[in-house]
DNA sequence: ATTATTTTGGAACGATTATTCCAATACAAA
DNA sequence: TTTGTATTGGAATAATCGTTCCAAAATAAT
């Protein structure tokens, strides 16, 4: 007697990611939601819970998204400079063909809701030692595979790398000129060398 | 017969730049700001208009503030390149100081406005090529001085170094421990060598 | 003290906010 | 078809939003 399935769960929530992503927490309303989702707002309420509840997930998948993103640009690459490369061309290729300029979600979210958000601090701070640590063992397998000079401290530079990255994000929301763009990429991954 | 002032302008508009900077242009209410100014309302309107023409002028502030701060890290320093990790040390020293962790308000400007303020868009626009430009001829300057190797590209580097200090603002929202900021910063001047 | 003007308190505005509730409807499993 | 639940439209909530208005009070120059 119980119904499978109600609508797309997951489907709602890239949608609902996508709003939040462009306008920000505090400038994305309910009814903004309820417009563009087709979905009713008791639905939205009985489903996901209330506005934080329902950033939180949509912010959660995003991290889950362009976390296994950011993995696979150095998956199956040839070095792991060539990796880091690829993965900023990428940010740049986002930035620039992407019409609504939403730039990173996790970057907006921190300048967005820190200070005055807890959670929100938890998260990010651990979602940047992720990625950090992620770095890290990139930057240790280029040092151990003599792509990288062996003198450079790989946490050190994993931290500057992932700064490096929140950096471009922000810029790229104001400059979409790729050549400008790429030119700070190169000079940034100088720094490896 | 006529009064000739009101209240201070300038300090009224010093603490709106103060809320706005912390709290953001979307979560800062005119209610908000009369009960954190000791200003009524109505004056509030009369004074500054309404609340996108007060963000604006606060804004503007800001914008004056730190741009004079940040060429006097160059007046009377030894090298540019001491000039750049001065600039760069009084953002980590701002950042674990600040109890409200504001970050930069021009940082936090572009990531939520931008996309959906054309005329904002403008004016950061704007401000990153004035900076980038006093980067240039900073760079510039250390390059004839013999303090930054002559094989560097002035313009690229100049907006390396505004991409980074971006990252730089964005990473110590989060990451406050001094010494990590510290690392960060010797890693990302090591592009200047 | 008179005058001119600023600033005030406070009400009022219409619009929008997040959230809850409910009766009606749609629909899949029995 | 019956049954149980998911989903709907839509009203209603109480709070807050940005903004305007006005009469009273305060204050500076005359």
């Amino acid at each position: 007697m119980p119904r499978t399935k109600k609508f797309n769960e997951s489907e709602v929530l890239e949608m609902t990611m996508e709003l939040f992503w462009e306008k920000g927490f505090h400038a994305t309303s309910i009814q903004d939601l309820v417009s563009h989702l087709g979905i009713n707002r008791a639905s939205l309420y009985d489903t996901f819970g209330g506005k934080d509840a329902l950033f939180e997930k949509a912010f959660a998948l995003y991290r889950k998204n362009s976390g296994s993103a950011v993995m696979g640009f150095f998956e199956g690459q040839a070095s792991v400079k060539e990796g880091f490369k690829e993965l900023f061309e990428y940010a740049i290729v986002e930035a620039v063909s992407d019409p609504s300029r939403k730039g990173c979600f996790v970057v907006n979210t921190t300048t967005e809701l820190i200070p005055g958000n807890e959670k929100m601090q938890e998260v990010l701070c651990s979602h940047m030692n992720k990625i950090e640590e992620l770095f890290f063992t990139l930057v240790e397998r280029g040092i151990h595979r003599g792509e990288i000079a062996p003198d450079k401290d790989p946490k050190a530079m994993a931290s500057y790398l992932f700064t490096f990255y929140n950096g471009l994000r922000v810029v790229s929301k104001v400059d979409t000129d790729p050549e400008r763009l790429r030119q700070i990429v190169d000079t940034g991954l100088s720094a490896l060398e």
